[in-house]
DNA sequence: CTGAAAGCGCTTACAG
DNA sequence: CTGAAAGCGCTTACAG
């Protein structure tokens, strides 16, 4: 008993869909309907339609799904790091919002690359994503292009200021700045520091709500600001603050562009015997992890990056089954987090 | 002038593998064997098929290769959490090995749940992936016989005690908890706690490192363990350390599980104004970012996560090619970093 | 409400 | 070394 030539089969042993479909006495086509519960297949038969995948342990191909309908289920988010905690965040939010609606998140991080950016999305774009999300608004023309041509949904995360047709999920880098810098003006402080890290946009963005608060009270000092490119960490954070108080003894307060280097600032100063707020004032960005047990704790804003992902991936699920969405510019806010280091 | 009558046609408008084969004036499967590199074309045929598919900037429909090949460009990477720096740094390794060699990672977050993570293991291995990565062999029988049915190559993460036609890359939690305990030791230590969070099998590996060493210097005492469920944070360490002292004001070392607790502990000794090492000795594990910026800086276990990623992603890699793996367990070792917490 | 036919864009298995 | 045919597992577009 040997078996019979396969040689000319190129099945690949899973189940499916005509298994169910004849497990359940239906054609394919009806079987794929009731799966999908279209409306207008005979309440029973789908049921038994139901039951037999059920029975069969059948999980459709999503290949060929993708290839039959021209779409997918995955949705391609483009984050800049993932060492960023803020980031880890978002994306959580985003998966729990994208998860239970079916959809499967492809995560593409860029590295602050133009040129990974580009190259994630024509690889993403090739797989016919049902939406796209990505990160800030600052990418090159080509880039644009290939988001716009692909016809695919695509919702920008973070900021707020978009173009006619776009849209957008994030909050005001600039005023959230503005805002914290007048804090410090309002605690007397007259000779702050901006210190930044990873110059990405919205960090340039934060920079120009620093220097327009400090315009306004009239003692902005264009020597006052370091920015240094490299990515930030706690160990930059210390290293830039000891440079700070070298070059300006007198600098009365600092605004670091991240937590993590306000973290690295407030375990420098501890080192050198720096009182904060006493001597210097210091306050952070973001309000992450750790910010609120450090000695003092932390002064910062805090950016609702939950929120963002839950209305991003909201907005791009309404914008995939093809509604209008009223407004395409949400603006989740900021909030003021005052403790003890401002 | 109307347009020629669409309705039959299904065509997605993106430029195919056809398009490119009839403008380099040969056969669909020439031009497939071409682009893929494939020995046996005629090396003129070949230049002007990719000369072609560059001119019509063809990129290659992953459903459509996926469904005629039954395999894909994926690989699938199932990790406990993102939140987590250890996980991420893991992931990076990954991607910086995978993404060169032309595949592409499906990542997939459990929070530690067997059910998320077989509810994962289920929607990716339905997308064929060529790959798998798991953290970890803790998983229910359910969840390893799909890997073993679906045939897909997998390597297990984090750990090296691996059953017979399993794979594994990691180091022995275990023996490196019970060297960084040793230290202590060494250092006269001993009234050692061993403090907790997020209880999953490698937290628990260590303690019994711990318990070990404790042991054959007969100084265990059971109650100095406290073992939380609660994920790890900065701000867990500090309440911990504070539960700790109060329950047992005559310990001399603690040990953190992971390094974000001790640091949160170290930030809460300073507060307390409690002295670190004079009065306790902390030590955490994992060496993350920011434990060497503490106050005193914090002493470790630093564990080599980028090669884990990128052995793991290297082992990977030889199984698809269906090559055969020398060393099926292989063990990356660990590094005591003494600073000056202990 | 249901189904037979055709097709999505590739690759496999043969044949030459 | 090259190609015509068939097929991967679904869904679309028609027809009834």
């Amino acid at each position: 008993m040997t078996n019979p030539p396969l040689s000319r089969k190129r099945a690949t042993g899973r189940c499916t869909l005509s298994d169910v479909a004849r497990l359940a006495g239906v054609s394919a086509i009806t079987a794929s309907r009731a799966l999908r519960g279209i409306r207008g297949v005979d309440a029973e038969l789908a049921d038994r339609v139901r039951a037999a995948a059920k029975q069969l342990n059948y999980v459709p191909d999503p290949a060929a799904q993708a290839l039959a309908s021209a779409r997918s289920n995955n949705v391609a988010v483009l984050i800049p790091l993932l060492t960023n905690a803020l980031f880890v965040e978002l994306l959580e939010a985003v998966q729990r919002k994208l998860m239970p609606a079916g959809f499967q998140t492809l995560i593409g991080v860029t590295h602050y690359h133009p040129d990974e950016e580009e190259a994630l999305l024509q690889s993403y774009l090739a797989h016919r994503p049902a939406g796209l999300l990505v990160t800030g608004l600052d990418r090159n023309e080509s880039a644009r292009n290939m988001i716009a041509e692909s016809g695919v949904p695509c919702v920008h995360l973070m900021e707020t200021t978009v173009a006619a047709g776009m849209y957008s999920v994030g909050l005001s880098q600039h005023d959230a700045a503005r805002t914290l810098t007048e804090h410090l003006l309002a605690q007397g402080r007259r000779r702050i520091a901006y210190v930044a890290g990873q110059l990405d946009p919205r960090v340039l963005q934060r920079r120009s709500g620093y220097e327009a608060a400090l315009r306004q009270a009239g003692c902005y000092d264009a020597s006052l600001e370091i920015l240094d490119p490299t990515p930030t960490s706690m160990a930059l954070g210390g290293r830039l603050f000891e440079r700070v108080l070298k070059a300006h003894p007198d600098v009365d307060a600092i605004f670091f562009c991240n937590d993590d280097l306000a973290q690295g600032g407030l375990l420098a100063a501890l080192r050198m015997k720096v009182a904060v707020p006493g001597q210097v004032a210091i306050v952070g960005f973001n309000d992450l992890a750790g910010s609120d047990q450090m000695l003092p704790p932390l002064t910062t804003i805090r950016t609702p990056r939950a929120e963002i992902g839950t209305q991003a991936a909201s907005m791009l699920l309404a914008l995939i089954r093809g509604e209008t969405v009223a407004t395409p510019t949400v603006d989740v806010g900021f909030e003021l987090v005052v403790r003890q280091s401002a």
